[in-house]
DNA sequence: TTAAAGTATACGGTAACCATACAGTCAAGG
DNA sequence: CCTTGACTGTATGGTTACCGTATACTTTAA
């Protein structure tokens, strides 16, 4: 805690003492952010031990995001009380984007989970099965709707998810109805959802019934969708089961998997009832 | 899920839509990241809503620090699998980032609370007061050692702080033995330290004893320390007490919270002994 | 004292944009 | 149908926090 002996460091034992290139000093000197405390006539640099707690806190703050210049200003004309209010700022902002971080993290968890079943699936096959009740978040009605409505349902259906942070990672699917199929105008949707994060409150959900399904798989673009809709039909005829009210459409494979919309694999989830004997 | 009519969004709906500039989507439309689906022979783009899903996962990289030209050779050259492994890398990412940020905002808290006892503190009273044992993590011995001992102590102790993670806002101080202090020789130091995490183990700790200390507090650099030195000694002479075998100096302020050395407080917390009757 | 290793300055380049200026385009109302 | 205002495009320069490299000078250890 004292400097009667020369203790000081280069500009190259200092840079490896705080894990920066020496350039990164020479730019700290030269905008003045933390200039070393002795510069010999020959301009070669030294750095005493204590300048590394000042170096510490420069990197602190960088890491919160603090702009060279703040920092330097900050350094420049801080009082202890500015320190404290300024620690507590950045502790919330720490905190914040720890949540931040946590949120992405769900979102990929997400994505590689609906990627490896994904991989897991005969696309080829359609099949029958009992699926669990599920809740999801609606965008308004957009059956029918001009091209104008459309934009701003789906506008406004990405703005609350992102507001209300309720993106874990889930495609936007779409919900087709009964009548809408039978008239195979196959993209007239009535809604678009999202499955959403479990615990979401204060949401108006909608709930996918639980109940039997026939799941079916497309591959590529949807402009094509009619012939896997025609496949579905001609499965549902062959069974004792009917139509149900809506079919739920979500891409299983897209733009962000793979490439190309002839590799795009969409899910089709029909919703069926038994026939009355 | 289709595109049968043209429903796009213009450069600047689709830039609000995902919260970013306009400039921002030329830009990547420039660099090849992200282009818009249709672009009309005036030069105007059109996005479709499903570019929304691609621009997603661009700025979910980029949260993790993958620079755009990785992001688009990703996209370029993605496959289900691929998208699987690289995001499983980036949630581990993703966790090891989050521990950073606890550390930081360990170190900030600790920053606080230092900063907000000093500013409790009457420095100019000395004070006979009893202390709980600390677990402090020791530099080697630099006890008559030469400058280049010095440093090489000072960067292998702040170098194993690093590695191990285990600065948590302390500050570094210095020990002092009673001989140096009796020979006057007060920037001698014996040992450099530092308080650590709790819980860290696996480090060989030195305790700083419980019982009595005499603290005092110098103003100013410690060139003047002898000062505060000779108060204390006086201090100690008209008590019922001897100097103990070691004295502790730490700044709770510095150069991190107020400007200048003529205004760094240092904590010096003298070990004493009550005398033999 | 000499060679190796380190240091300083200068200049250029990078990423991922942002700001601004200027010109062309679109769409809604009169 | 035309005008007007809001929007779109391109182009250019600027920004931040550095990194790399070239060149020349110092220091230090043998």
């Amino acid at each position: 805690m004292s400097e009667n002996l020369r203790k000081y460091f280069t500009t190259g034992e200092f840079a490896k003492l705080c894990h920066v290139k020496k350039q990164t000093l020479f730019h700290y000197d030269e905008i003045g952010l933390l200039s070393p405390e002795v510069k010999t006539d020959k301009g070669y640099r030294y750095y005493s031990y204590h300048q590394f707690d000042v170096f510490n806190v420069i990197e602190l703050l960088k890491e919160v995001d603090m702009p060279l210049k703040d920092i330097k200003l900050f350094l420049r004309t801080k009082t202890p009380s500015e320190l404290i209010e300024l620690f507590k700022g950045k502790s919330l902002e720490i905190e914040k984007k720890i949540q931040t971080l946590n949120q992405i993290q769900k979102i990929i968890d997400t994505k590689i989970a609906l990627t490896e079943y994904a991989l897991t699936v005969d696309i080829s096959q359609i099949q029958l099965v009992e699926q669990e009740r599920e809740q999801l978040f609606l965008s308004g009605s957009i059956l029918d709707c001009s091209d104008k409505e459309f934009l701003k349902s789906v506008s406004a259906f990405i703005d609350y998810l992102y507001t209300e942070e309720l993106d874990v990672g889930h495609p936007i699917g779409a919900i087709i109805s009964k009548e809408t199929i039978l008239q195979e105008d196959y993209d007239n949707y009535s809604y678009l959802y999202t499955k959403i994060a479990d615990h979401a409150e204060s949401v108006s959900l909608y709930t996918k019934q639980q109940g039997l399904y026939v799941v079916a798989y497309h591959k590529g673009s949807d402009k094509n969708i009619s012939d896997t809709y025609k496949k579905i039909m001609q499965f549902i005829d062959a069974q004792p089961i009917t139509l149900g009210n809506y079919a739920y459409e979500e891409y299983i494979l897209d733009e962000i998997s793979v490439s190309g919309e002839e590799n795009y694999v969409t899910q089709i989830m029909v919703e069926v009832e038994p026939c009355q004997p």
